[in-house]
DNA sequence: AGTAGGGTGGACAACGATGTCAAAGGAGGA
DNA sequence: TCCTCCTTTGACATCGTTGTCCACCCTACT
């Protein structure tokens, strides 16, 4: 009981063979005859020796780990994603390594670059930066698969979900309920999800034949606290809409404190991406349901297969989103509106 | 552009040197001529070249990399424990690798032999296993930092909060607007915040001379529809609580749902740990804040601390929290109670 | 009997960095 | 002028693993 972790040379040792016999066990290498091979297991178990990882991705410059990038981990629609993807990859016997970009673009890159550099096996990236073509730069040694958010000057496989139709059919939802004048919140439209999200709600109005009052958009609304002021806002206006589309779970959070501060809870309001706590909100909000597991199963199969060599064009996968009725989404205008 | 990435050879080789002398230049060495150590840099840039870290990390038997082991990445306190460390790592000029455990605690040591062969610097670690003495027998050749539970079998430095304060300021703010029939919602009594926060729970009642009615204390709730079920329960009997503390944010959701489905937002809550759109709830639900960061922080700069060679005996921090006062908890038990 | 061939196993180099040690070169003193 | 000493630099081994290539041994065929 040295302390030091038993090497192949350990293993060589006890087992009176060579190194690279130990080696060849290891790798299941069909070269070696079975009494060896048992004599090499026995010493393998007795010193409970496990190969080096980083020896052995220094050599065959690759580790049995994928990398996962996200913006915020905090964030609960990826978090759900994330955990996906560790399933996948436990079912693979590869290891997740995760990272989180933060909100500045520039930092994407670094952190691509740390997981490259240590050698990860593919990559799971949700993009924030505005521009990926530095990954062909990169000459990156492994597949990449966008999760959320397709790249930008760049082609790879990427799993998104239907935002625009899922904004249509909220919007929808809004009109057959009698709604004409529809609020919509979000943050800002260069962000991918926001501006899809934002041409479904502008297509539904237009095949319903209504105009849409520039008034009652908002997109300058970053998290909850900017939403909450923004649909205050709203509430104020003395033509105010009587239903509102919040964008995402964080433009939700701020509609939902702004219509209980209001006391207006009257107004009816459909969620893009379901939340904690939507279904025990007075009224339960009605949401567009969009499947994090799905989403990262997804994302992990694909990028195992690309590992495992298929070399078939980058895929796009626009997976279903659903809307989820609760009560906040069918509520009536007023009478006289 | 030969897409392979440049080593200390190439640079040796454009500067005209050895590669131990770029070797010197990179790590900063002062037994380089400036001159040399100018064509040298000259050359590092061109090249675009970056030191790899697995060939370091072989040779230096260390990664500038720490290590952060969770149970689940989408339970939302531990994202925002994630976000702090990893803020406080990039001051550092760290990279952070997060990996979860999952549920199951075997899968704990697993993880943790994942990252310890990638050569990390430091771990911080959410434990889930039952038994750390494994660590001791592993010989770690880096520092671990507990958070949110400590150690068992073991002796580590350890973040917590001060979970049975907490929980009976919970109580004791209860019992203050005037219940006696308060009944505690939470998981089981071998997860060791729910334990603490039970210990607080009866603590407080009993300074206060009130009797602790054993069908009210429901800690076999585990998720948030269990905890919906175990609720419901409790508002059916004859005489059932005024009022209820719920032991983390997966309980609390659950009694709200259960509160807010059987119509009886009129029953007083306090919740231990906050959770989104607690605020935005009817009523707003008061709740016990333990701080994410700052438990993140600490545990960062306590793991920096030992990489940097801090050797003092290990050491045990409890973290304050607050209540914050919304509604929910300061609800009056009935008339007639 | 000699040799061809397949099944085994080992020696050696390589991956890309750093630690050790010693050599080269210039400055300064005797 | 020569020797010493210090600064600067490089050759080589090393970390733990795998790829390449070759040597050996036994069987089996000509």
């Amino acid at each position: 009981m040295t302390g030091r972790r038993p090497t192949l040379k350990d293993v060589s040792v006890l087992a009176s063979v060579s190194i690279k016999t130990v080696s060849r066990v290891i790798n299941n290498d069909p070269a070696v005859a079975a009494g060896t091979a048992r004599r090499v297991q026995a010493a393998i178990e007795e010193l409970g020796f496990r190969p080096d990882p980083v020896a052995r991705s220094l050599r065959v410059g690759r580790d049995d780990a994928v990398g996962l990038i996200v913006e915020n981990i905090a964030d609960p629609f990826m978090s759900e994603v994330t955990c996906a993807v560790e399933e996948v990859a436990r079912e693979r016997g590869m290891f997740v390594v995760i990272s989180s970009a933060g909100y500045a673009p520039e930092n994407e890159r670094v952190v691509v670059g740390g997981l490259a550099n240590r050698r990860v096996a593919g990559l799971i990236l949700t993009p924030t930066s505005g521009d990926h073509s530095y990954l062909a730069a990169e000459r990156l040694r492994f597949p990449v698969v966008f999760v959320d958010r397709p790249p930008i000057q760049y082609d790879a496989d990427t799993v998104v979900v239907d935002n625009e139709e899922g904004a249509r059919v909220a919007t929808a939802h809004l009109i057959n309920h009698g709604h004409r004048r529809i609020a919509f919140v979000g943050d800002r439209l260069h962000i991918y999800t926001t501006r899809l999200r934002y041409q479904g709600f502008r297509s539904a109005m237009a095949r319903a034949g209504l105009p849409v009052d520039e008034r009652l958009v908002r997109v300058d609304a970053v998290g909850p606290e900017n939403s909450a002021i923004a649909m205050t806002q709203l509430l104020e206006l003395a033509d105010g809409p009587t239903a509102v589309l919040s964008a995402n779970y964080r433009s939700s959070l701020g509609v939902v404190r702004a219509l209980h501060q209001s006391r207006r809870t009257d107004l009816a309001h459909v969620s893009f991406d379901d939340f904690t706590g939507a279904e025990s909100l007075d009224p339960p909000v009605t949401v567009i349901y969009q499947d994090p597991r799905r989403m990262g199963r997804q994302a992990a199969n694909m990028l195992f297969d690309r590992i495992n060599g298929d070399t078939s064009p980058p895929r796009r996968v626009l997976l279903p989103v659903r809307l989820i009725v609760r009560g906040s989404g069918e509520l009536p205008p007023p009478e006289n509106a």
